[in-house]
This record gives C-alpha cells, sequence and structure tokens, in this order.
RNA sequence: GCGCCCAUAGCUCAGUGGAUAGAGCAUUGGUCUUCGGAACCAACGGUCGGGGGUUCGAAUCCCUCUGGGCGCACCA
C-alpha cells in the first residue's frame, strides 16, 4: 500500500515546484515538507505546514499554502484540498480511494506495508548475547523482545535481516561452570563433595545444573568420574544453549546466527586489533593508566606489573581502559573491538545493538576502539534498554540470581504468557524504567491491552466462523457499501505504514505496541455497530461489511506477527 | 565528582519543532431483542518537575536547578 504521507508530500512538493516555474512563488529550496496525519477531522486527514517558507518566499504563509492549493496536481487519492490559517494545506482524503484499500489490504496480506525503505540493503541486529553459563535471566528478557521487534520491523521496511547472538564460551566463567556440573555430577552418583568458601564463590548454584548432572549420570554412569572440567564444560554448555534456545523459541525469538567470541581468539583478530591500535599510536604499557581519573585512585596497580592500555581518553572516554592484563590474558574490551569489526568487514549497511543500560559506558570504549582503527562507527546504532522492575500486589519482585522464585524469562513466561512478555516488554520507550505488572499481564479483562489487542482479531474470526455456519460467503462485495465507521478503522489502518518507517528508521520498535492498541481502539466500536448477520442488514451491505472485517482481521494478524505475537482465532 | 536515561491527567505511559497536549486504567453516569460484553458511549481529570534561552511556533532543541534510576574494574 502506497506510503500516504509520502504521497501528500510529494503532491504539495510538486505543487510549489509549479509554483515556482510559473512564476508565482521565488525560487528557494523545498526541502522538509513532511505530511502529518491530522488530530482534528474538520482539519483533513492529513496537514503539511508550510510555515518555514515564508522567509524563503518572503510572503505570508498562508499565501504560500493558496498557492499551493491552486496547483495542486490531481490525484484519485485526494478528494479536496483547502489552505488555513496561519499556512497549512489540509488533505481530505477520498473516501472511495479509502475504500479501494480494503482490496490492497487483502492483495498484501500478510506483507501488509512492506516498505522499500531497506531497498534490500543488508541490516543486522544483535541481541540477547548472553554466555551460556546459566538460563536467560530476566535482565536480559527486554532487550531480547525489543531486538527481536526491531529486527521484524526492518524486515518490514524493506531490509535484509540477520539476526545475531555473541556470546563466549571461553574463559574462566565457562571452566567454573563445568567444575560446578562436575560436583553435581559427582553428587548424581551419590557421593558427597565438600566445597571450600573459595569454591563457593565461583560455583554455579542454579537447580539447572542439578538435572543436567542427572541426565549426565544416567547417560554415562560413572565413566566421567575422573575427568577435569573440559568434558563438563562442553557438555553443559551444550545442554545451556539448547535451554536459552527453547526459552527463546517461546518468545517466538530465532537467531540466524551464533558468533563465538573465543574465534577471535582462535584466527588471531584480537591481536591484529591490537597491533592496528598500536600503529596508530593508541596503545601504551602502564602500570596505571596515564590519564588520572576523576577520583585519582591508581589502587589497581597495586604489584600487578605492566598493562597494555588503550588511549580511549583521546576519543572522549573518561579514562584510558585496559585491553591486556598484566598477566597476558585480553579483557573482554578488545575481542569486544574485534568483533564489532568484524561486524563492519562483513558488509553490513546497517548494524543495531540492543544493549543494557549498564552496559553503555562499554559500548563508549567499543565506539572509540572502532573510531581508533579508522572504521565508520556511524553504522553502528544502539538502542540501550533501561532496566525492568518486575511489580506483583503494587510491589517489587525482587529477582535475586541466588534464591527466590523469580529470576528467568521462563519465570516470567510461566507467571503470564509469552504474548503478554512480548507485549508488556514492547509497550514502553526503550529509554525509559519499565514495570513489569504480572498482576495486570494476567488479567483477562479489558485493563490488559495484550486481550484487548487479540480479542479484536477473535471478533473477526468469530464473524466468518458465524457467517460459515449459515452458510454465507463473500461473493462480489460491493465497496460503496461501507459507511463512515468503517472508513473511520481504515483510516487508522493507513497509519501502519508511517509507523513502520518511523520506527524502523528511527530504531524506535515500541511504536507498533502504541499502534497496536490505537487500531484495536478504533475497532471496537465499528464491530458493536456495524453488524453484519443481523437479519435487519440487507444482503448485499452485509456481504461488503464482511469482505471489510475480513481485511480488518488481516491487519490485526499483521500488526500481533510484527510485534511477535499470536492471532489467536478464539481465546 | 563525571557520563547516560527519566520527570506529561489520580495510576501506567504515548507524543516526528507545528493548529485546541493524547491513550489505557481508575472514578462517575449511561448502553444488552449480543456475528464473542474480554465490548461500546459519555463525563471528570493538565502551571507537560522549577527557572532562563533559541524560534513565526517548544512537552519536544540549548543552558541551569531539583528529584529519581543506571554506570564509571587489570569482571563479563
Amino acid at each position: 500500500m502506497i506510503l500516504a504521507t509520502r504521497e501528500i508530500s510529494r503532491l504539495v512538493r510538486e505543487s510549489l515546484h509549479a509554483a515556482q516555474a510559473a512564476g508565482k512563488l521565488p525560487e528557494f529550496e523545498l526541502e522538509g515538507i513532511e505530511a502529518r496525519p491530522s488530530k482534528r477531522a474538520e482539519q483533513g486527514d492529513y496537514n503539511v505546514a508550510l510555515m518555514p517558507f515564508a522567509r524563503p518566499a518572503r510572503m505570508s504563509p498562508l499565501q504560500i499554502a493558496q498557492i499551493a492549493v491552486e496547483l495542486m496536481p490531481p490525484s484519485d487519492m485526494v478528494a479536496k484540498v483547502e489552505a488555513a490559517a496561519p499556512g497549512y494545506v489540509n488533505m481530505f482524503l477520498s473516501e472511495d480511494w479509502l475504500r479501494a484499500q480494503v482490496e490492497a489490504i487483502y492483495a498484501e496480506n500478510d506483507d501488509l506495508y512492506r516498505l522499500d525503505l531497506g531497498q534490500g540493503k543488508r541490516a543486522q541486529v544483535e541481541f540477547v548475547s548472553a554466555n551460556p553459563t546459566a538460563p536467560l535471566h530476566i535482565g536480559r528478557s527486554r532487550g531480547a523482545i525489543v531486538g527481536d521487534t526491531m529486527a521484524r520491523l526492518l524486515e518490514a521496511a524493506g531490509y535484509d535481516v540477520e539476526r545475531e547472538y555473541y556470546f563466549n564460551n571461553a574463559g574462566a566463567q565457562m571452566r567454573n561452570l563445568g567444575n560446578s556440573l562436575k560436583v553435581r555430577y559427582l553428587e548424581a552418583l551419590g557421593q558427597t563433595v565438600e566445597l571450600s568458601e573459595e569454591d563457593l564463590k565461583t560455583f554455579y548454584q542454579g537447580e539447572y545444573l542439578r538435572d543436567f548432572a542427572r541426565e549426565l549420570a544416567l547417560e554415562k554412569g560413572d565413566a566421567w568420574i575422573n575427568e577435569d572440567y573440559h568434558l563438563f564444560k562442553a557438555y553443559a554448555e551444550q545442554k545451556m544453549f539448547e535451554m536459552i534456545k527453547a526459552t527463546l523459541d517461546r518468545v517466538d525469538i530465532h537467531h540466524d546466527n551464533f558468533f563465538n567470541e573465543n574465534s577471535l581468539y582462535e584466527n588471531g583478530a584480537i591481536w591484529e586489533v591490537l597491533e592496528a591500535l598500536d600503529k596508530r599510536g593508541y596503545i601504551y604499557k602502564a602500570s596505571k593508566s596515564a590519564v588520572t581519573d576523576d577520583q585519582g585512585d591508581d589502587e589497581n596497580a597495586d604489584g600487578k606489573g605492566e598493562a597494555t592500555w588503550f588511549r580511549s581518553s583521546d576519543f572522549g572516554d573518561s579514562k584510558d581502559r585496559v585491553l591486556v592484563k598484566s598477566s597476558g590474558e585480553p579483557t573482554y574490551t578488545l575481542p569486544d573491538i574485534a568483533y564489532h569489526k568484524n561486524k563492519l568487514d562483513r558488509g553490513f549497511d546497517l548494524l543495531i545493538n540492543v544493549l543494557g543500560a549498564d552496559h553503555y559506558t562499554q559500548y563508549q570504549v567499543v565506539r572509540a576502539g572502532i573510531r581508533a582503527l579508522d572504521l565508520d562507527a556511524s553504522k553502528i546504532n544502539v538502542i540501550i534498554v533501561q532496566l525492568v522492575a518486575i511489580l506483583r500486589g503494587g510491589e517489587v519482585v525482587r529477582m535475586s540470581s541466588r534464591k527466590g522464585d523469580f529470576e528467568t524469562l521462563d519465570d516470567l513466561i510461566d507467571q503470564t504468557s509469552a504474548d503478554a512478555v512480548r507485549y508488556m516488554l514492547l509497550a514502553r520507550s526503550s529509554d525509559t524504567h519499565l514495570n513489569f505488572d504480572l498482576d495486570l499481564a494476567i488479567k483477562k479483562s479489558n485493563e490488559n491491552p495484550v486481550y484487548y489487542i487479540q480479542y479484536a482479531h477473535v471478533r473477526c474470526a468469530g464473524i466468518f466462523r458465524e457467517a460459515a455456519a449459515r452458510g454465507v460467503r463473500v461473493q462480489n462485495p460491493d465497496l460503496r457499501l461501507l459507511g463512515d465507521a468503517e472508513l473511520k478503522f481504515l483510516r487508522k489502518v493507513l497509519e501502519l505504514g508511517e509507523v513502520i518507517e518511523l520506527s524502523a528508521s528511527t530504531f524506535e520498535p515500541h511504536r507498533i505496541a502504541f499502534y497496536a492498541l490505537e487500531l484495536a481502539n478504533a475497532f471496537h466500536p465499528v464491530f458493536d455497530n456495524v453488524r453484519v448477520l443481523a437479519s435487519d442488514v440487507d444482503p448485499a451491505v452485509a456481504q461488503a461489511r464482511l469482505y471489510f472485517f475480513g481485511a480488518a482481521q488481516i491487519v490485526f494478524r499483521r500488526v500481533l506477527r510484527l510485534m511477535g505475537m499470536t492471532a489467536p482465532e478464539v481465546m
């Protein structure tokens, strides 16, 4: 379907252009002409503000608007154009054109409002990216939903999208995981294992490892009893990933690529990055930072010898950062920079990184690294999601990772539903804190937006069930029989294109969630007032209305799928 | 101390520099001879945290203050 704002902007631009060619307007740049959906019916369906052109034209904005109206090219989309003070062009959509959009909805169906914004360019969204040491924590869930919805919107906008998961399966944490599983394995075989204070600090205590260990004991018996952590680590990692993927699958998230941080060690990429930075003069060796930080503390220098530092302060960072510890082991920052270089090298046109607010500083350092390597940092975009608080009975639920009934994304899904999780975590701007109200999410009432939206789809499906039962089928519907209520809903449908365009270009996927609620809000009154199968409805009118509700169902299914939610036939 | 985010209706929150700031919930009052009432209609409700500035025009941009949140490791 056509993007209404784009088309109307074009009409106004052409009319002003024609005015300039005819000498009715002086020559000046026609930039920034943007149509907006109108807020008031008496001001038309779309408005274009021409006030910015008053100065270059040296005319009153109202005069410019009048000239624009006068020279407006004809369009079957537009019924009427008016100039309004102080300088607006108000457009009224043609009702015939609006009715014809019902056909367009059927034609596009599940691809409704697929745009050409991306022009087939390659985009990559990196999200979740948790290490496979534990089930997905609730803290990751918002980024997961936001990232996947962003990917869906970019696809709708015409990008070729890849979803990527970055993880680390090397290092101390994974070794700890292997050791922890071994302990549980020995326990599963009936041995008692004494753990020192020191062991407990690094021990993964989650119940999931007991489950893995029981399976392992059944599978291998005591064959692994003398193995060190390596086999256990590999086993735990594989099980962990199965678990994480299963959790993500519950909310319909599927990554195309799992990128292993360790590969950057194996192929030497991290050392190439270090060398490149060194060549450019951004590396030095020292026992402490060459830049005194604000607190002037240098306690990290104590007896540790020389580390390898990156002059990130040259790029606006508040202090320099260590890339290689005095032990010779890289910090996570070095592979992180190498990873982002790798992403750029893979030729994506657009990169999006979904990060929790607590990782923002780290991202700044990586960005500094990319700039230091003289690579195009502008291709890397970040969606920072603020923290989530879980509320029950108006109280914040503590999300302890040690104990408690509530810590994982699975818990959240269990206690509410996959659809509720997707909607609730999406329906907030990423940069505001989010309160996830458990009581609301499970409530089966009109207070719950999840049900309100899905119910619209259910009601459409209900009409068709009833129609089928009565033997009514759509044949040659006459769209002229649609009334004002239906047209009002169709006007709202038109906004879907703008929502996709805007959310894909500003990386703000939450917009689709609010739009969905508005769409449902526009739907329910129509459903209540526009009967299809009532005895007093003329059969021809019933045909047109049935056809209309079929289109409405397509729109709801499309919107729900863009949010990764199900479109139920019954509830 | 420094960096980032937030402050809009009683609550939870939308709002792309454009006309009279919106929605859901809550509250109050209505609508059922029901294709699914998990619905609809109406009313009530605002110094957009305070103060400056930029602009033809500011909730939106800039500065500042206040109040919250998150970071500021030779952890990941």
